[in-house]
DNA sequence: CGCCAGGTTGATTTCGCTCAAGCAATGTGG
DNA sequence: CCACATTGCTTGAGCGAAATCAACCTGGCG
């Protein structure tokens, strides 16, 4: 990890019309410039762990970061992706309390600090802030309830689907002959986690998608032929 | 008993200090008294539906209410449950949009209904509402999480105990041999679907919590000898 | 009464977990 | 450059758990 004497200011950042600080005021963002920090790390980093003191809020700038929580009996649980443009450590910030979940990159990123004080004064002089930091809260809610229902009635197979698809939106290209690429930023056993299964069980679940012509898997490339056939898995599979 | 001239409000409700509105100033109680309205409902009503226009948010007053999700196939999940002091549509009040859940009650209650505009106003001019719905927010998303992970790393009769476990704080007593008596305040279809299996799964797991003397189901109401035993399966059961 | 919703129980099959071995890629020290 | 350990993944066999389908209670209720 790495850090900058001078950081290039949150102002002209390409990423602030896509975050949760487009609602400052130019005096604002000064502010926010001011108390900001960017951090290069590598892949597989530590952004935060579970137990650190809050330092302050991180926005992410290039790059991808996996949220995990790690419960009593040492098993780690991917629970959510950070991409660029989005906000994490707000829920420790709030509570003023430590981090609850440990935040680990999953490629090289580019990642700026915003401390504590700043984060404060800008909450309380602006309140369109705090109704963004709230959408955003509301948006992971309403992801996690949807992982909630989807742990409760798909099978694991249709959730494996699924979670192909999402991850669809973010890390696939499409390749010449009009399928999909995707480039898994996750490990077999952090995508087995996401899943809710076993990674041996997983890895056989791959291999039958992979003999009924939906996907196939080499590494951390997945190429989906049709991505109908692959979503008619999440509703037909009951 | 006090009787009062006018039918109580907001400012003299015996909610407030619990609820998100207590930072709110006397100007701002007045505001959010004009801006509201009670309702009493029957068990089983509906508050609100998936699909609904969103009109405001509810202020439970007393009571228990369901927030459950339906998902394609017609299943229902039963995602949160809310219970007096708790906010709830302020998820589809900031998006903008219809509701994304349906709210029902799971008994007899009163709620109240504070109107869009009156919302948006309270929100704009103290910051510090925003923040205490934000902390509801990233408290019921660390709920959600902590249920993905118990989803994702423990076995169905793990779950129920500590579903079981988390209900005896809200409705559980103690008895007079020292034991806890919980009334359930949902079907066994809805405790299934919160466990995230089948009735007639649980029917049996239950058969063998009783089998074990963890706990004596009869109806919807539950006995738990030591809550240290329930506890232990949590954790000992691998 | 018959009907129905909510719950239990039974028989059967499928599924996923566990334990264990095997295998490929990578790294390290001699 | 090779022996060797390590890590991440796949494969296999056996077993226990849960889904499925179905019958059967039981307590309202018209």
């Amino acid at each position: 990890m790495k850090s900058f004497d001078k950081p290039p200011g949150c102002g002209v950042c390409h990423l602030l019309p896509v975050t949760d600080w487009n609602v400052l005021s130019d005096d604002e963002l000064k502010v926010l410039d001011a108390g900001h920090r960017p951090y290069d790390y590598a892949a597989g980093d530590t952004v935060y762990a579970m137990g650190d003191p809050n330092r302050g809020v991180y926005c992410l700038s290039s790059g991808t970061v996996g949220i995990r929580k790690l419960d009593t009996e040492g098993n780690s649980v991917l629970l959510h992706m950070a991409y660029p443009g989005d906000v994490m450590g707000y829920r420790s910030f709030l509570a003023e309390g430590e981090h609850r979940t440990t935040a680990e990159t999953l490629g090289p990123c580019r990642n700026c600090l915003i401390d504590s004080t700043t984060v404060s004064r800008l909450l309380g002089e602006n309140p369109q802030l705090g109704i963004q930091f709230m959408k955003r809260a509301t948006g992971e809610l309403e992801q996690a309830h949807d992982s909630i229902i989807k742990g409760a009635t798909l099978s694991n197979r249709a959730r494996l689907a699924h979670l192909l698809l999402v991850m669809t939106k973010k890390h696939g290209r499409v390749t010449d002959d009009g399928s999909r690429s995707i480039d898994l930023p996750v490990s077999r056993r952090d995508l087995a986690s996401m899943v809710g299964t076993r990674h041996e069980t997983l890895s056989r679940i791959m291999g039958r998608l992979e003999e009924d012509g939906i996907a196939s898997f080499s590494g951390r490339n997945v190429v989906v032929p049709c991505l109908d056939n692959l979503a008619a898995e999440i509703s037909g599979s009951a």
